[in-house]
DNA sequence: CGTCTTTTTGAGCGTTGTCAAAAGAGGTGG
DNA sequence: CCACCTCTTTTGACAACGCTCAAAAAGACG
């Protein structure tokens, strides 16, 4: 479990590049000439896959880049001075993470792939000089920025305001809008993290989090077969997040 | 209890500018060229000051600016469907809020004055015109808002591991930091925001914060004059802090 | 000085965490 | 391919932390 060399690039000849991404629509939103695609292609770096469990970054490491996710699903996390690790988010295929390391060059938080996921590397010095030429994609980056801000703070009222029930129906009707934006069914999909990951992100026993989910099943508002989750009752899953997921709800030109 | 006119500007003339206030090396932390000051000084806008309970922008609102707070104090909050207020955030002087809203040029919460306030409106599409020609004020941007994604990810954290002792001790010693970085005492401030609010914001009861800050009085760790507060015993409380807050305790360049 | 709000304090209850153990899933090697 | 081991998930019993309700005390404000 060593954090893989950042330098190590894996087979970028071949490998498809942003013009041919499924999912630069969702990484790009926005209409970057092909030229300027073509600038920030020769930017970002395709790495090897990381196994299960092998470390992109590490808490404390240099930064030096953001991450799009192209394939799997990776988590972040703090070791907290227990020693326990607190989960601060999952990230699934077209999203961007490492932000949060820019403040102090340092990233504040370890990521770790919960399967088997490819990254594209984009050294964030080489992007910043590139938002100097592209100034819709400065843009972008401070929207994304913008939007995590946004995004965490919905989290904030999870953790703060929300009771179990809540808490289990909004990660699961989250998970169900990120996958419908990229293509995926929203009510039927297989969780990458286990019980004990969710309840640690969601600030709940590991207990807690496997009840919930047989009492849903029981009601008739999922089914769940192991990691496999589909959602039957998908208006009172909407009623049970509650509260106004400002964020998260409204589509994104 | 309206919003006030974001063209209201307030005596322009005679108020203080970026170079005499006092509040730029930390409201600007970084070395900006005289002739940057000043271009940045003709965007920025000094509003007239709010009266406690005053909105500076509403949640759902047309985003035009972020704003610094100059003296006074801020929440900023959501309201759920369920009618209740969820406060995500309190702003003190030399903070900048309004980050949020670049995403869906839409503020996805309030803002309201604590007390009498006053702020630097700083028009957007003006801020990010003018990182075209200061890419240091760009990099500054990235980095403040990498650094509230790494602040209110460390939020979370309190929200979902620490128990009603270690929220209110972590409270306190971040406005402790706060007032510090600003050069006022670490150990002794008021409370601009009410028991109530503080609860809100952290998950907790009103009744339940008032029992830990009498209870902490008691153990001769604070000591507690209505909204004064003083810390006596700093270093019981930094152990209540528990967690590695690794965004809040490194100095910042 | 009276009224309204905020804060404090007390009592009792409920949701969720902890502990424990069984059942199930996944992985490895013979 | 099956047996075995380990890790994850589920289920149950119980306890505790923090919430709710209620009322008194202390401030704030006109």
């Amino acid at each position: 479990m060593s954090v893989i060399n950042a330098n190590t690039r894996f087979n970028s000849k071949l490998t498809s590049q942003c013009q041919n991404c499924s999912l630069s629509a969702l990484c790009l939103p926005i209409a970057l000439a092909d030229e300027d695609v073509n600038r920030l292609d020769q930017i970002i770096e395709r790495k090897r896959p990381l196994k299960k469990g092998e470390l992109l970054f590490r808490q404390g490491q240099e930064f030096d880049s953001v991450f799009a996710v192209r394939t799997g699903t990776l988590k972040t996390f703090n070791i907290t001075n227990t020693g326990e690790e607190q989960i601060t988010g999952f990230y699934c295929p077209s999203e961007l993470l490492g932000l949060s390391g820019i403040d102090n060059n340092t990233y504040p938080v370890s990521a770790k792939a919960l399967e088997t996921t490819t990254v594209c590397e984009i050294p964030f010095a080489h992007l910043e000089q590139l938002t100097a030429q592209i100034p819709s994609l400065k843009h972008q980056i401070f929207r994304l920025m913008s939007r995590k801000i946004c995004d965490d703070q919905q989290m904030m009222v999870l953790l703060g305001k929300k009771n179990a029930d809540e808490k289990v129906a909004s990660f699961l009707m989250n998970l169900s809008h990120r996958f419908k934006k990229r293509g995926y069914s929203a009510t039927s999909f297989r969780l990458s993290m286990s019980r004990s990951e969710i309840g640690n992100y969601l600030g709940l026993a590991v207990e807690t989090v496997s009840r919930v989910m047989t009492r849903f099943q029981k009601n008739g508002l999922i089914d769940v077969d192991g990691k496999e989750i589909t959602i039957v009752d998908l208006p009172e899953m909407e009623k049970l997040v509650g509260v106004v997921e400002e964020c998260g709800k409204i589509e994104h030109a």
